[in-house]
Parts: C-alpha cells; sequence; structure tokens
DNA sequence: TCTTGACTTAGAGTTAGCTCTAGATAGTAT
DNA sequence: ATACTATCTAGAGCTAACTCTAAGTCAAGA
C-alpha cells in the first residue's frame, strides 16, 4: 500500500526519513543543501539523496547556531570553517564566543522587556479591576511601582513614558 | 548654514527632530505611519507632519511591542483597541499576559542555546590547547562536561549528537 | 502495463520590515 | 535670483529564509 522510498539503513537515510526525524520539509532540506550547509550529503544512482547519520548530526549542529541568531550565510562559513580542518580553530572559537556575548545581550534585552510587558499586565490587571485605565493610572499602587520599575537614571522611560 | 525646520516646540515636532530622538529613520516613520502605527500625527499647512510628545509616547510603546516580538500588524491592532477605549481592556491585557508567556518561552530557549555554544566555546579552547579538535573530542574533562550537560533523558542530543 | 507515490530540477513566488528613488514643493540663506 | 535643505508622495527594490510550482524520473504494486 504504502509506497515507502527504502534506502538501505545501513547506507543512510532518505529525504522522506529526515523531514520526519527533524520535522524540517524536503523544501527546506534541498534549500539548506544548495545554500551550502550540508555537503555530506550523497546520492544514489537514482538520483536520490542519501543522508547518514552525521548529516543528521549536522543538521541538529544548524539549529543550534540558527538558534543563537547565526544566518544561513555565517553558517555556511563555520562549516568551511570545519571542512578547513585545526587549521581554523581559532575562527571557530572566536565565533562561539562571540555568539555568546551577542546570547548574553539578547537575554538581557528580553529581562528589561520582560519588566516593562509584566508592568503593563499588572496595570491592565488593574484597569479591569478598577473599570477604567485611568483609573488604574491614578491607582497608588500602581504608580509605586511605576516609579520602582522605570525610574533609574539611565531608563529611557524616565523622559518618554510610554502611551497605552 | 545648518538649515533646520523649525516646528514650533508648543506645537510638536518636525520628522527631523524624531529621527535624532529616536534613532529612526524618516522613511520607518512614515512607513509606521502608514501601517497604522501613528494615528495621531497631524500635519501643519505646508503639508508637513508635526509629532507631539504623545506620538513619541507612542513610538516608545511601539518599540517595546517590537522588541517582545509583535508584529506591526498586532502592534495596529493594540492601537486600535487602545483607541476603542475601556471596552478592550480585556483584549488588551490577554494580549500582555500572551506577550509574558511568549517572553518565558524563549528566555528558556535561549538558555538552552546558551548552554550549547558554550560547551562548544570549552570545546575549541581545548581544542586550541590540545592542538586539534580530536584530541579536545578525546580529552576526560570535555567528556564529563558534555555527559553532564546533554545526557538528560529527553534532550535529543542524547540520541543525535551535534557535529562541529 | 498502468498507476501511484516519493523523489528530482530549475526557477518563480511569498512575507516582513524596511529602504530607497524620483520628482515635486516649501522655506531659508546669500 | 539662486542655491540649498528638509520635507512630501507614490511606488519600486531589497534581504532573508523559506515555500511552492511545473514538469519530469524512477521503483514498486495490482
Amino acid at each position: 500500500m504504502v509506497n515507502v522510498v527504502k534506502s538501505d539503513k545501513s547506507k543512510g537515510f532518505s529525504i522522506g526519513e529526515v523531514v520526519k526525524q527533524t520535522g524540517l520539509s524536503a523544501h527546506t532540506l534541498r534549500y539548506y543543501e544548495k545554500e551550502g550547509l550540508l555537503p555530506f550529503v550523497t546520492k544514489n544512482s537514482s538520483g536520490l539523496r542519501v543522508y547518514t547519520t552525521t548529516d543528521l548530526q549536522w543538521l541538529s549542529m544548524i539549529e543550534c547556531l540558527k538558534d543563537s541568531g547565526l544566518q544561513i550565510k555565517e553558517i555556511r562559513q563555520y562549516i568551511e570553517w570545519f571542512r578547513q580542518g585545526d587549521s581554523t580553530l581559532q575562527q571557530r572559537l572566536d565565533l562561539f564566543a562571540n555568539r555568546r556575548k551577542v546570547l548574553e545581550a539578547e537575554m538581557a534585552r528580553l529581562q528589561v522587556v520582560m519588566n516593562k510587558i509584566t508592568f503593563k499586565e499588572t496595570l491592565y490587571t488593574t484597569a479591569i479591576k478598577l473599570g477604567s485605565l485611568e483609573a488604574a493610572d491614578n491607582d497608588k499602587a500602581i504608580q509605586r511601582l511605576k516609579k520602582k520599575l522605570f525610574d533609574s537614571p539611565d531608563d529611557f522611560d524616565k523622559r518618554i513614558q510610554e502611551a497605552g
């Protein structure tokens, strides 16, 4: 009934099997390959792609690098460095060190946004309780919270309060 | 020498002044307006935009919502709710509550990525010290660290190790 | 043999969020 | 008067990362 492309597990996986394992679409897998992210994928005598366990490991690494905010072309650069061997260890270390710094900055940024959003959540909860946004804005507890959260010397909000 | 458009501070700011204050480009400010994010901006008798302090407050709010991951059309929706008054308090509260959940998930995700990147940084530091990536991979301390970080039951990396 | 379904390719289309261009106007400086 | 600068509009162009289309190949099942 079901027509499954068998790709002889000892030799690797078909693109359909990789789709199931990774959740990526076949389109995306071919796109990644065209962009140089999967330089190890081979084809069988019929022209079908055969993915090895190493290719799946690379897809996992690509996912990690993407999640860290790297662009496709930067991931390709990393893979090229990998293929060049130990002479590029320093470049790759630099890339990871830079990623860590970017991630740290991003997490700090998100924490600032989180504080603002949480304040708004409190503000609107109070507004619903009191019946209007204006009443909540004039609420003493809300004003104290706002002062506590945003009246630090270098916060932009000290000068320009957010609307809404 | 310098030709500054004077927009009578008591009545507001020119687009050039807003560019300086916000760091956004004039193109972007007009684009936001076209997309419905600045429905309060008026024009003077010459057809030039005049921004008020309220508009600057909205730009600050827009920045916050964008930073929280909201799309432009979702921000427009929020602004429409705001203009509709207290009858939409619940929708706005829901939006903020949802934002907080999304931000929490995003921060958790970033922490996972951070662990992986930090491991890679340690791995490559060791590789440079030992002279090759293979030597670092075989290093006992590295293997212990890898086991400690990634051998939890539901980590994908338990089954598919990352390459590179 | 015919059909089905998974695969192949080259290349076009999509989306978000800008970013820029061209040509016009209005006010200021020399 | 002339030049300069800031602004205006409509609409085209750009980038990243997909996402899809059309037309074709290939192997297995009824």
